[in-house]
DNA sequence: GCATCGCTTCGGCGCGGGCCGAAGCATCGG
DNA sequence: CCGATGCTTCGGCCCGCGCCGAAGCGATGC
């Protein structure tokens, strides 16, 4: 009796999601790339008619947008509140029992790095979060992370944008619980910026027409390698220039 | 081709809560109770056969547990992480454009006060959260929230523990971005104290079978009646016993 | 023992919705 | 102009699954 519109409105949107076809258009999306609805219905594997009616959908639901340029038609999450919203998902698939999960190569590459939206997620991201915790640059937790104030020296010495006025109510630093390691990778305005700065620096390198990263040596250095050390970029003035600032 | 095993058990769990039904159970538990098969199906609005089937489905998928007792059996959510999992995907509801809600009379009673789990939800606890952070006991933002020197002083001297080692690694204040009223209440080991607080002094009450919560006078003035003022309960020995002390 | 209650399992009905083929519009190139 | 490409709309097929009636099973009470 007790039929709460809040319940119908709690369906309505989980089943969109719920569809294997348009869960894979959310999660290549994921990716934090503009993608065509061609391309998007390859990786849903199915034909573009049917792709076409769960973009619509999709489009109609807030959860993605789309730009139209030429005889293409670009789609992207909304926002970095979508792609947050999707991974809790993720993360509750795996309260249940540890039941048989088959697990392709290609989700091997995505558990090694991947991006989020914005930042970057996996292995590799979750080492880096646990690198930066351990030189007390930042302090992760369950309540939300923060950025010390060695930190904020240190981020801006290495040209890290975090104060862009647009993005001021975004978070600085969010701690998303990751849903293949099960730690925490950073997210927020440092996580942007974080991923900027490694695509810059040739950390890593998106891999074409999907969410994984590839981890170059240089990138495998900067992280695991004993110090990471951070070749003074456009250093400040004080700063001789050839100064390597270990982490 | 792509298509992910991410994709796919994403799409599992979305589809599991992606019926009206099996929503109707889960908003219906995240009042924070745990229900008997029979209550849930007279709040799923389905015969008891299907809520049955449905009940299964969702403990097998970890998000509800169930204990036995005599011929009964209660069901409830498995965790708060299920229960923020479902706000944020009500939340994500309406990032769609502004369409017809429709809002019975049993909605504006969730929206003015409504247990969420183990804390409170609602226009009561949104504006009891704004009171504390004016008070300056509590800090809330986008990055999560925690409690002031001020604040931990305070809490402790009213009486809640927020210290149960077992609840240890929760976090002690989250900030819940509120579904209907948009603006944040308070989660947490906090959240749950002051939810805690709030029905041992009468300031809430549940109603029967419902999220919902009646919010009593004594409830008002103790959130919105100019001043909070809380009557110290077993107040330190230094201080006067009929010392009010204004939050 | 039998009756009642609470819940589950089984079987079959029916509808919603995902899917594709074919056709219809746009945009771009020649 | 005409064809090619990218995407959408329309129609109809069909599978999946949510639903209930009926029966089964355990626990409680008399």
């Amino acid at each position: 009796m007790t039929r709460f519109a809040s319940g119908l409105t709690l369906a309505t949107t989980a089943s969109l999601i719920g569809d294997v076809a348009r869960a894979n258009i959310l999660c290549t999306l994921t990716g934090g790339q503009a993608l065509t609805a061609g391309e998007l219905a390859h990786h849903a594997g199915v034909s573009a008619q049917t792709t076409s009616g769960h973009l619509a959908k999709l489009v109609d639901a807030g959860l993605i947008t789309v730009v139209k340029q030429g005889r293409h038609r670009y789609f992207k999450l909304s926002g970095p509140r979508v792609a947050d919203m999707l991974e809790t998902l993720m993360g509750a698939a795996d309260l249940g029992p540890a039941r048989h999960r088959p697990v392709g190569p290609r989700d091997e590459a995505l558990r090694r790095a991947r991006s989020c939206y914005d930042h970057m997620a996996g292995r590799y991201a979750v080492e880096l979060a646990a690198r930066l915790e351990d030189r007390g640059l930042v302090v992760l937790s369950d309540e939300g992370g923060y950025v010390t104030e060695q930190g904020s020296s240190f981020f801006a010495l290495i040209g890290l944008d975090l104060d862009q006025p647009a993005a001021r109510r975004r978070p600085l630093c969010r701690c998303c619980l990751d849903w293949s390691e099960r730690r925490f990778h950073i997210g927020g305005r440092l996580g942007a910026a974080l991923f900027a700065h490694a695509e810059r620096e040739n950390w890593v390198a998106r891999l074409p027409g999907s969410r994984a990263l590839r981890v170059t040596r240089k990138g495998e250095q900067a992280v695991s390698g004993g110090s990471w050390r951070c070749e003074a970029v456009e250093p400040p003035a004080a700063l001789p220039r050839a100064l390597a600032i270990s982490v």
